[in-house]
DNA sequence: TCGTAACTTTACCAAATGGTAAAAAACTTG
DNA sequence: CAAGTTTTTTACCATTTGGTAAAGTTACGA
């Protein structure tokens, strides 16, 4: 009874993409429900029935939209690599996670709304797929750490740390603007704060 | 043209109360669109009108609500003390945001579903409320650095970071419970993870 | 180029939702 | 306890919203 699962035609491949684009930025800024799907096709200029062709409902271009990002989002952390300099490599993580914070704000904040709200449509990925990746980079740092190459705490708390440090300067914005106006050198800032704050905190 | 303001009689002070209480829990997990004002009745124990004769509207309860926990929300920041030492006024005020993510998960969540919205209902608040206590606080923090007493860092990064890493144990429980199952000693872990942290951080 | 499949548009619908009107009930106070 | 005021309930409404039906249009391979 499934359908025949064609390669989608370049419209299709097109138009999915278009939607998803559009669905991204008033999802991340308004969530599920303060999304409707009149606001989508008018981003997107498409007809709302449009949309319901090529996604079955509203909820599946979010959930689309979770599953598609949540590979590129959680690359970074894959990329720490056990053979590296430990420091460096943690501190790379560091910095590409400040940079995806500056270039990709919508990815953080949509992620940052389903996941407040509870992770309703996303738990199951979390344990299916961040899961092993958490507790595999874990043991990694673990290693370095009985090495006596970093600091010894706790790995687990660390990650959160560098997740919340990192995504707050995308995810809470609109506080920022408003306590440190003039925004011509606050990204640099919080580039070299974060970098020093960490490697402060990981010297042995 | 505005109402004689009346003492509200005690009847009033409990309704709008619970009220409140049953909208802080719905708002925080589903957001202000997501909630509906049956769910808040629902909740506690009333009927729609019986809300509206108490609140102009759903947007009513939410401003209000902001409004009400912004002060006791905002109240550690401003205790930390220019006469007190440095590193353990800094501290105190992490231990005392650590303690609120816990005691009041739904509070730092209601703000931060409001803030990665782009605070759309607060950022007149912010301006006036928020900024002039932190530009007063990062001033202290300033002061103690250049004596000397603490470590030299950007004062209003490390408040974000402060505030980023205690607040997202409040915040992202619902992926924490994921990666870190076994809630018994979490808290306890968190708490020493942070205070070692900034200790290391602060320590000049 | 012709026929068919893919895609788009128009018109529509049922349910949900924020809110109102007004009657009924409960409480307060002289 | 009676009169007036506050509070609660019932019935209702207009709009919004997610989604459908079906006709119309376009793209594309034989």
């Amino acid at each position: 009874m499934t359908s025949p699962a064609r390669k989608p035609s370049r419209i299709q491949t097109e138009n999915r993409q278009r939607i998803r684009d559009a669905a991204l930025g008033l999802f991340a800024t308004h969530g599920f429900r303060g999304t409707t799907l009149d606001q989508i096709a008018d981003a997107c200029g498409m007809h709302k029935p449009n949309l319901i062709y090529y996604y079955d409902s509203k909820e599946a271009i979010h959930i689309d939209l979770l599953n598609t990002l949540m590979e590129e989002w959680l690359s970074p952390l894959g990329a720490m690599d056990a053979e590296g300099d430990p420091l460096e490599e943690i501190i790379g993580y560091i910095r590409r996670k400040m940079e995806m914070s500056r270039l990709y704000p919508r990815e953080s904040r949509l992620f940052a709304n389903e996941i407040v709200q509870g992770a309703p449509r996303m738990l199951p990925h979390l344990e299916s797929t961040l899961k092993p990746l958490f507790d595999k980079q874990c043991g990694i740092i673990a290693t370095w750490m009985k090495d006596g190459k970093i600091a010894e705490m706790h790995p687990a708390h660390l990650i959160f740390s560098i997740w919340a440090v990192t995504q707050h300067y995308a995810d809470f914005e609109a506080q920022i603007a408003v306590l440190l106006p003039g925004d011509d050198k606050r990204a640099k800032g919080a580039d070299q704060f974060v970098e020093m704050m960490f490697r402060k905190v990981l010297t042995p």
